[in-house]
DNA sequence: CGCTTTGCAATACACTTGACATGCTAAACA
DNA sequence: TGTTTAGCATGTCAAGTGTATTGCAAAGCG
């Protein structure tokens, strides 16, 4: 409704394209989350963002290209919320900002749950639909890279069993296997053995 | 097309039903690794078993039926898969079962290939669908307990860690990130642990 | 003020989907 | 041998799918 131009010289036109495709990117999330991804249609997409089906086709020509831009935004999102996350620890351990990134990544808060469910979907995806791979291919080596960071040369090899072990975790704490206290527990478990 | 009849006495008329289910069960794997679990419909199932969609129809009144039914087949393939390579194994040790047990999961023959991509397929069902949530604990409380009857008693969160690192696994190696032999190095390392 | 272009809504379209109904074939049994 | 019934193939159907098309309001600009 609003027809400020934030990006004064390079957007002359009208109204802010990047904040609706990423409205549009978190329907697509709500709707994964709740009803699953295979029901992902664009009728329903449009209906949980709150718009018509032709807006949506407005700003992704395909669904595919749609689902590409929510997964990336979904990168996105993560990344900002455990750069936040990280922000907030004052004077941290290498081993406090690995456990960090790890717990945050765990479904827990309303937001991390939905992450999760997400990155499953796309992760299932990715099983038959090489384009999706590659994407989360290169998801996965920005973490990894930042997790290494954090180890010494010599024990590379602990970021990659930390992360996978995260990661193999998110399943069972979303299907109400495990509690995000019990994970937590086996993370800080390998925690401890890594920064020994 | 034959006509002969097992279990004698019990099954008075025709076919083998159980047999025909099984095989449109396997078709349904296939159908899931190669164009993906959100492309599986009752006709790509029909065609690639090589049936009619009609006796797809006949011996699963719906579609969930099948799915499900597909996803216990699938538990009943590893499991059996998993006693085989056990009883291969002379005068085991705890660790050596642990370890072909983990091993047998991830993605190295063409089965096992399989059987992660239909395992994330369903997981990914899962998540927003409560009743394959239910069979998927149950899979994993099977699996876990064998795990857990390796290890001693005060150990048992190392059976948990260890599986879940598994499950993890099975991810990266699907999408080509790690070898099933990196995988496996990393298995090794925390079998180290977990057996030390 | 015209005039063009952007932003979007509405609809039409060609297909696919799961479910259901019908009908035929052959085996089992009386 | 006649009858029943299991086993299956085929067809239909309504609902839902992604995409393409059309129309139109308003903003930008000359």
């Amino acid at each position: 409704m609003q027809s400020y131009c934030q990006r004064g010289h390079s957007l002359p036109k009208k109204v802010d394209a990047a904040e609706r495709r990423r409205a549009i990117a978190e329907a697509v999330f709500r709707v994964i989350e709740t009803t699953g991804s295979e029901a992902v249609s664009l009728r329903d997409v449009a209906a949980e963002a709150g718009v018509s089906m032709g807006m949506v086709q407005h700003y992704f020509g395909t669904k595919d290209e749609m689902l590409m831009f929510a997964l990336d935004h979904m990168g996105e999102r993560v990344g900002r919320r455990l750069q936040a996350r990280l922000a907030a620890l004052p004077d941290p351990t290498p081993k406090q900002v690995t456990r960090a990134m790890l717990t945050e990544m765990l479904p827990s808060t309303k937001e991390s749950r939905q992450e999760a469910a997400v990155s499953i979907a796309f992760f299932n995806r990715a099983v038959a639909t090489p384009a999706y791979a590659a994407a989360l291919r290169d998801g996965y080596q920005r973490l990894l890279n930042l997790l290494a960071a954090q180890l010494p040369r010599d024990r590379q090899h602990e970021a990659d069993t930390l992360f996978f072990l995260t990661q193999g975790l998110l399943g069972p704490v979303l299907l109400g296997h495990f509690t995000a206290e019990q994970a937590t527990a086996l993370l800080d478990a390998q925690l401890d053995r890594a920064f020994a």
